[in-house]
DNA sequence: GCGAATCCTTATAGAATCCTTACACCCCCG
DNA sequence: CGGGGGTGTAAGGATTCTATAAGGATTCGC
């Protein structure tokens, strides 16, 4: 598989290591668009809408993971880290802010190569679905690009949480979303076994959001599963 | 919390690493399932659908990059290949045969989660693209993905037991399901003798979905054999 | 700093689920 | 005609899971 006309974003302040990585991707035919910066790298994923972001942690201008979780919020193409740094806690971090996979420095062209068309493959499979923006039922409309909720005509304020916690309910509506997938969406990775307030917090929204909240019609749960937003 | 969260399929033979990897995935409350060949991974793998799978290159009883090839025609979750050889040339072919990510031992526990973690990340995102699989027959229709039953246009709902058992043999449709492979698959491996547990089930099974619980033209029996869900 | 909002934990009652036991049934064979 | 293996239904106690309230810790805004 060659480029295929998939653009690659190159963050990378040494120059001739951005070099090099330019040279390896003009051969195997992917347009480069490259960046020195934080600042500049942004940008650049923000405008050109690279397919994948090559992303060198040790920028002098930016904490690495900062700009990682910057870059996941312009856009959705994978990133691969490349870093001097080889520690665990720095993979990890990477990778829970938002990174696709982290390449640690020495490593070669060909393997470099090879996780781009994986992360390519991803991306590919992954652009099938869009989301949709906004849910309505049962006399509550969730607007997610405005953040606002509304039950029966009337806004209702919700926490932080409890917004990003109907927010994920909303991007999946009418599926049944486990216990996992809710805490690790909405607390992190490291909260998984903390059901017990997710159950708080979706007392919470029934409680904001249901007409009844002892026989909940939006939010249902699901025993021993998780919960679901219902619709009609 | 029950294990009905992802699950993890441990492909390795080698039974010390094995013991490592089965710890450290339970602590991080995922349902994990073993296998030490390359046969029992490719049944597990299609029987059982792992959501994400750790495969060891090195087994003694098949080719790791062609096992790779073989799950990825069984399976859509990502494959974690773990291996000893860290040769670029090995990388680049298992990559290229459809694996989603590469790890050389010796690697840290706590990266393997986290780029677990990532893969689960990845195959969510393909989910939502993908169309729902499903099964429908006698009135009948069941969605995997939503993890949503329908009988005669009405919703009904199973208890976590039941739908595992249900699931299961919608994942083979028209073929004789053993005694042993159902307790095994849905009850785990200690299980393989309690037929009469079994029996309890489908009969909820059928008394929940059949238009004529005496009478099944879905779940039918296989004297001394097993169950079969019919087709039309 | 201070008050208010938010978050997370704990405790407990109530609900759902699981698994076992008990027993009736059916069909085949001796 | 009477077992006997295999099967289907019913019921209940033990276990697990869920909902809700309440309070201390923490964070946020001013």
């Amino acid at each position: 598989m060659t480029g295929t006309d998939a653009a690659v974003l190159v963050v990378e302040d040494d120059v001739a290591m951005r070099r090099v990585l330019v040279t390896a991707l003009r051969t195997s035919a992917y347009t480069v668009i490259e960046a020195g910066t934080g600042r500049e790298a942004a940008a650049q994923a923000a405008g050109r809408n690279p397919d994948v972001i090559l992303l060198d942690l040790g920028l002098p201008d930016a904490d690495g993971v900062d700009l990682t979780r910057k870059l996941r919020t312009l856009t959705r193409a994978p990133i691969i880290v490349i870093s001097a740094r080889g520690r665990e806690h720095d993979k990890v971090a990477a990778l829970d802010a938002g990174a696709d996979d982290y390449l640690t420095k020495p490593f070669g062209t060909v393997e470099l190569l090879a996780r781009i068309r994986v992360a390519l493959r991803h991306a590919r499979a992954a652009d099938r679905g869009s989301e949709d923006a906004a849910f309505a039922a049962h006399g509550v409309r969730v607007d997610l690009t405005a953040r606002r909720v509304f039950a029966n005509g009337r806004e209702v304020h919700l926490t932080p949480t409890e917004y990003k916690l109907l927010a994920v309910l909303v991007r999946h509506p009418g599926r049944v979303m486990t216990h996992r997938q809710l805490l690790e969406l909405v607390w992190g990775p490291s909260y998984v076994s903390q059901t017990q307030n997710l159950r708080v917090y979706m007392g919470q929204l029934r409680h904001k959001l249901e007409h009844d909240p002892a026989r909940p019609r939006l939010l249902t749960t699901e025993p021993g599963v998780g919960y679901r937003l219902d619709g009609e």
